[in-house]
Formats: structure tokens, sequence, C-alpha cells
RNA sequence: GGUGAGGUGGAUGAGCGGCUGAAAUCAGCAGUUUGCUAAACUGCCGUACGGGUUAAACUGUACCGAGGGUUCGAAUCCCUCCCUCACCGCCA
């Protein structure tokens, strides 16, 4: 959620920068702020109403403990007039505060100044690309196909178990995921980030938090009995841990890290697209965050964009950075930068990590404040991004690395898994 | 799930329906003094939205788990919900 004071400050440049997000609906800036004055002035009627009555109700007081019961009838009935005066203004303000509210949220944060313009994803622009693209030998053949031949992943019992984009791995499978969750774990606890194994269920207040609700409500598995949400990525809860905490400017930062499965239930696509492990509906992801000083944002953007830079490079793939344009962002970012690995029998990127600047979009609607020098409250700026979601790493782990004596693991891994080969 | 107790400021913890935005203690911050890995004393020490000011000072309103209600007036009474604790039940 955007700050209000932003918006009245400069509601020109709020347009400008909304544009480049490819946001249409530019008469909410002068809605909101027209709304947002209608709100003052009839909280000032409140206040002023409100004060008169605490004021004669305080004198009903005095005159009663004197015994002086008709001044205090009097001004019981002249209390009486003030309240019918406030209930109309107090349903006024009421209606404005929330229809200010609801508007506010409807309006997308803005993108920082390094965002390219343009409305779809061939508008992206290609930071650095990392690693080689491999020569596969002639028996090659795409990740679904590698599961099957050496039983990893059951895609059909996930099927039976439950539905499509629900799969079962198993063996080798099930013990590859283990290893890289937990070498990516320890990849980022090294770099300092502290782990969590938070909920994976979350309350409404928390998807409201970091912008889930009410934008993307269908999104989200709810547990109705409960009214519980399945999240669709760690960064909910560890994001809502500092809901409506004060921290201290010297706690700053806070570096998180999580394992969790995610589920999203992903309206959408169907052919090769979702093939095999390309797009489910139950994923596993390790994730980081982090909560900053504003000044420091994005500094640590770029130290975070690295962190996840150089975990790829270990892994051994090829890789492409990509700075996301205006109309390709997500609502609540403020600068983007995607990961996209190259899945070699597919022939195409795979995007397996995000890594936003949310400056206070978050925050604000969380209030994650601090207090700075000078004693004044702000909003802490907040980071998140993958390290990495495994199914499409997994895919393209197969697929690079196969050759006709079976599948290589990178060095970073074999500790963990146990062995060289698969 | 059942029964009982309870949810107050960073923490502990008071609080007859008006004098309580809230005692006290601890922690924190600033200063004084004695002096030296510290003690004593003094002051400050919630958030939000307004008014006011060059900026302060000053000032209004709201908030004592959440939402309703009673009342001239509610942290204090009533209702609903949420959560915590204890005991019982069930159980990995």
């Amino acid at each position: 959620m955007l700050q209000l004071a932003v918006l009245r400050n400069n509601p020109q440049e709020v347009k400008e920068r909304l544009t480049i997000k490819n946001f249409k609906d530019l008469t909410l800036v002068d809605d909101i702020i027209a709304l947002d004055d209608e709100r003052k002035k009839l909280n000032f009627r409140f206040d002023e109403t409100k004060a008169k009555i605490n004021a004669t109700s305080k004198e009903i007081g005095g005159l009663m403990a004197k015994g002086k019961k008709e001044e205090a009838e009097a001004k019981k009935s002249e209390v009486e007039g003030f309240k019918n005066t406030l209930s109309p203004i107090s349903d006024a303000l009421e209606k404005a505060e929330k229809e200010l509210n609801g508007l506010l949220v409807l309006l997308p944060n803005l993108p920082s100044s390094k965002v390219p313009k343009g409305k779809t994803p061939e508008d992206n622009e290609v930071v650095r690309t990392g690693g080689n693209k491999p020569g596969l030998y002639a028996g090659a053949v795409p990740h679904w196909e590698l599961a099957k031949k050496f039983d990893l992943i059951d895609f059909e019992l996930g099927n039976k178990i439950t539905g499509s984009g629900f799969p079962v791995y198993k063996g080798k499978g099930a013990k590859l995921q283990r290893a890289l969750i937990q070498y990516f774990l320890d990849y980022n606890t090294a770099a300092g980030y502290t782990e969590y194994q938070p909920p994976l269920m979350v309350n409404e207040a928390s998807a409201y938090g970091t912008g889930q609700l009410p934008d993307k409500e269908g999104q989200m598995y709810h547990a109705t009995e409960d009214n519980f949400y399945l999240i669709p990525t760690a960064e909910v809860p560890l994001t809502n841990i500092y809901r409506d905490v004060i921290v201290k400017e010297a706690e700053l930062p806070i570096k998180m890290t999580a394992y969790t499965p995610c589920f999203r239930r992903e309206a959408g696509s169907y052919g090769k697209d979702v093939r095999g492990l390309n797009r489910l509906h139950q994923f596993d992801k390790v994730e980081v965050v982090q909560l900053v000083h504003p000044a420091n944002s994005y500094v640590v953007l770029e130290e975070m964009v690295e962190h996840v830079e150089k975990l790829l490079q270990s892994l051994g793939l090829p890789y492409r950075i990509l700075r996301l344009c205006g109309g390709d962002m997500s609502f609540t970012s403020a600068l983007t930068y995607d990961f996209e690995v190259w899945s070699a029998a597919q022939e195409r990127w795979l995007e397996v990590s995000s890594v936003s600047n949310f400056e206070a979009f978050q925050t604000n609607r969380m209030k994650i404040r601090f207090k700075d020098e000078g004693g004044k409250m702000q909003a802490a700026h907040s980071l998140n991004g993958s390290s990495l979601a495994l199914p499409r790493i997994l895919a393209c782990l197969l697929e690079n690395n196969q050759d006709e004596n079976g599948i290589k693991l990178p060095v970073v891994l074999q500790g963990y898994f146990g062995s060289e080969m698969i």
C-alpha cells in the first residue's frame, strides 16, 4: 500500500510512474486525494463534537457530586443534542475511511527509476547471462522422461492421491530434493540469514499483510472451515513475523530464510508449459527475506541478486538475469530481477527465482517500522527472493547433466546427496 | 472437544463507571554528582489521525485482545468472537 503522503506530495509524479507500470486508472490518484480531504474535514468535525461531549460529561460528573441534579439533567440533554449531530458525522467518517482504504489498496507500488518501460515479457531487459548451454548427447530426453527412467518422480501417483500438479518424489528423487533444500539453507545461513520454520497456513491478516489479499484471493488454497490460507510462498509467514512490530534501527537489516512447500492454485495454462515439473500446485522453495533501512534497500537488492547468482553458478547451470519491465512486474514490487535457467532438453528458459525490492509498500501496510536517529517513525523496506524454487532447478539439473552413464550431480550437492551420479 | 482463569504501555503489574492515556517497578534515553569494569540522584520515556508553529511549544480525538451494546460518561458493566494459561478428554 502506498503512503498517502507520497500521493499528496507529488500526484503528478505518481501518475507518471504508475503509467510505466502500465496502470491505466490514473484518476484514482485524484479520487484518493479528494477523498482524503473529505476524510480530514469529517475527522475534524468529529473530534470537535466529541470534545464537547467529553467536556460536558465531565461537568455532569462534578454536578452530580455536588448534588445539583437539575443542572446535571440540563447538561444531559445538551449532550443528547451533541450526540445527534455526531452520529451522521461519525457514519460519514467511517464510510470515507473505508472507501479511502478500499481505493488505496487498488494502487500498485510505484516502479523505481531503473524499471524499463514495456508491457510484455519481451520487453524485459537481460542484465547478464552466465554459464554455458550444454550440448546434449543424442539420446537426451526431457526431465519428465528422466524422472520415469530413473524412478525419481511419479506424476501419475500424485494424480491419484491428490490431483495434477502434486507429484510424488521417490527414492533418489526424494533424496535429491532433500539435498537441494539442505544445501540452499546452509548457503543462506552462511550468508547471515536466520533460518525459520514457519507455519504453512496463515490467517487472513497475514495474507492481507503481504498483499496476497485482496488481490489474489483465487490463487491461494483456502481452508474455509478455519479461514486459513495455504501459503503460496514462505515470504508470507516470514515477512509477517514482523507485522505490527517497531524494531530498533540498530536491528536492521533483518535477514531471514526458510524452506517451505508452496501451494498455488494457479488457474492457468495447459500443454507444454505445465508438463512435468514446469508448473505445479505444490512445490518446494527456499526463500530469503530482508527488512532493511530505506537508505540501503537498493544496495541490498543488488547483494541479494549476487547471492542468488552465485548459488546458480555453484550448481553449474546456465542462467540469465532479467530486469522486469513495468508491465511484467508484480503489483507490490518496485524493482524485480528474475532468474531463468536453461532447460537444455526443452530448449527453453525457466524462471527459478524472482528477487524484488518492495520499498515501503508491504511494510507500510504491515506497520513494520523503526525510529530513526531524529526520533521519527519510518517504515522499513522489505525485499525478498527465492533461493531457489526446486522443481525447475531439478528439471534443469536432470536434463543438462544427462549422458550415456546417467546424470552427474554438481560437486556442491554430492556431499548432501551421498554420491556423484544418479 | 469440556470446565475454569485470564488478555492493560518494551517487560513485570495496579486499576471504586467520572480525578486514569492509564499507579508502581524494571529495562531504555538524557543529565548531575562521586569517580572509574559501577553506584546514587533528577528529568524524559506508547501509537495513529487532526489543529497549531518557519520549526518547536501547545492542543483535540481515538486506541487498555477484536467487534457490538448499556450509560450524560467505560480499561472498569453486558453480549459475541479470537487468543493465552490450568485441569480433563482425545492424539502424533
